[in-house]
DNA sequence: CATGAATGAGAATTCATTCAT
DNA sequence: TATGAATGAATTCTCATTCAT
């Protein structure tokens, strides 16, 4: 899933082990697998150890010898799944380049940003972690630090060097990171988090409120 | 508990029904009132009917007399609290006034409706109602229509209103309220939806959350 | 079982509980006697709720609404059982008196603590707590202290007074009392732990080892 | 673990067996000691063949080609401890010789006694026994005649020479050679086995046991 | 021959819901 | 009408034993 590399073992002499895809490794990627699609559609509680090993075409034992027990395998999980999705929205603030044109660089940010945000694989994991938060308060903590936060750091950093060259009023940078991410995002996101993955907003309306959001933040953080 | 003592009530010839206030109803709001508490605190999948018949000091027949299953039980309860949480914050969107200067009341109003949104109870049941709008997909919409839509679409008329007057620029209400609603709530509502409870922002930073959402909100739709 | 005095509850109105005996207690005897019969069978890890609910011909949820979990049930068993054990034992050696003939005295509590001590009830016992002493130390301590400590205590008690009459040499009484206490009992007890209850000593043994046992205490501790 | 160097034993042509000490014995031998181990201090239910393989760094299967199951692996485990724990009592009843002072002979050999069968490996076989004598009546009386039998057996041959030398007045030699053994042993036996290892007595409590047990049974049975 | 996986069952415990008293 | 018991299934987790690689 996450692009693994294969290291090219030096000199395998036998049948050895293939390149490190063990059996075993293959089988817990499977369970991995099963259990975040499972996690992420029904939620912790609903899920079952035996869909989880079902889903995985695995034994019970073998779901238990790699992960001690559901909490073990939860965490793992949702580690992994907000590193995955995090690390291209926090790439996606790291790229934004002064272009000239500064309003149509943020609306490009805006929206690659909010297409990355809502997708339903995001969502879910948002939806899973503030369900558990009560049961996982430390994946809350690590949903909001490598997403929301990290994205807004790093914004704040961007608004900072555009505010120092007079391209931007922002005597509080992490405000106005606070204040564009959630311009943009607030509403797509909240409507999907309470109305369901059914009404998913169409391509036009998140084009709108990223289009919207990035007009009232230069509106207000605009030069001059 | 076995023996509960029938209180003699004070001369009543029939054993009849007072006020409308009848034992049953009595019992009935004392189901509601444990199953609010219990489902907010532990979310629904964790409260057992067990638990709430104990709590409201209850047999388990008597909840099942009164509500058909756990679910109806629950949908209540969410609409029951959502009208509880809501009308309030509607109420205080309403109650905006012109008194001439416009950055002294919006302050206020962000200040007031963050106060209430912020509320553990109000927190706790937005919670609930994100972790379960899978299973309940309608009670996620009633939320969202009776709370952040019904705020949004009432900033969305005095924002008109003002806009009428020349004391806003907005020639998208709607879209304007969005943001005066977002810009305010967001940073604070989402720490605690995925921090958790035990890291509330203390007045000091909802006081700094109201101002600053307000400040970029005018200079963003203020007067020219 | 244990012969529980019918209180008579004074002026018992209606059809109400039959003389304390509710179907509750009832069914929580039923639970405790056949817990009590497969614990001192089959040991406390070969026996499951299951049978236990079986055999007292009660559902599971009974038992667990009456017990909190497998260990409490064990517990109480334990405690229950070495109370109604230990009792009549301490009550033999209470009853020790003084007939003129210290020998015939001596040899028959010694008979009639062997013949309570070699009950199969008593020696399962012995046998479950030592089976389980390393996962309940103190259910250990308990039947040591309400079983052979007691008794004990309660030898050297009477061997003092003989010893003040000059009817026995017994400087430290407590010696004196475990000697003739593991005396008489050692042997078949230890046989009985070991070898199982297929080969229960007879009577005739029985009689051998008290005789002997006390013939040795006397020649030991005997006057002159 | 899984890359097993296997270690280039010098200077052997055929990869044969040396000496008798096979992989395979040597593997034996760590399955037996692992298990020895694990079912002396947790029992034989709560020992698993899991947590023995991996004590003995050895695959299942390896300990299934070796034991054919479970319980075969318990006995020979159990018979090989009480031979290992078993022999050298016996030798100490043997080494029993007449000094001339008799009393300090006994007590001698009470004390030796008493601390060997003290030793935790000891009791904790004992308790082991004693816990399975429903399962493995076998074992339990394999335990008693290598165990305290042949003790007493040892004791009754001595307490006979010496009866025919005038040292003792032993009519009945196996009666006498029992209460030697119990009036040493019982008390602190008995103590262990039921108040756990927590508090094994010490040492100056043990040689109190020796001495008094001693010399009460030369009281009872020693000439005129 | 040895490793990990599979099997198939069984443990303790809990649950929502329904009878019977 | 209200109480405790019953039901019947589900959940997490563990076990002894056996294939397959």
């Amino acid at each position: 899933m996450t692009a693994m590399a294969q290291a090219p073992t030096a000199a395998v002499g036998t049948h050895a082990r293939h390149d490190g895809d063990t059996r075993t490794a293959r089988k817990r990627r499977a369970i991995l697998a099963a259990a975040t699609t499972l996690f992420l559609r029904d939620g912790y509680q609903a899920t079952s150890m035996d869909q989880i090993a079902a889903a995985a075409a695995v034994s019970k034992q073998t779901v238990y010898k790699q992960f001690a027990d559901k909490q073990s395998l939860f965490r793992e999980i949702v580690a992994d799944t907000v590193a995955e999705v995090a690390d291209p929205v926090a790439q996606q603030v790291a790229s934004l380049r002064d272009s000239g044109d500064l309003e149509a660089d943020l609306r490009d940010l805006a929206h690659g940003l909010l297409a990355q945000v809502i997708q339903p694989q995001v969502m879910q994991l948002r939806r899973l972690v503030i369900a558990e938060a009560g049961r996982f308060p430390d994946l809350g903590r690590l949903f909001y630090e490598r997403g929301p936060g990290r994205t807004i750091a790093a914004l704040a950093t961007a608004f900072q060097h555009l505010a120092a060259r007079g391209a931007l009023q922002a005597d509080d940078p992490q405000t106005a990171a606070e204040h564009f991410n959630w311009l943009v995002m607030s509403t797509p996101v909240n409507q999907v988090m309470l109305c369901g993955d059914t009404e998913l907003p169409d391509r036009a309306s998140l084009s709108h409120y990223a289009d919207a959001g990035t007009r009232a933040f230069l509106a207000a953080y605009g030069p001059d």
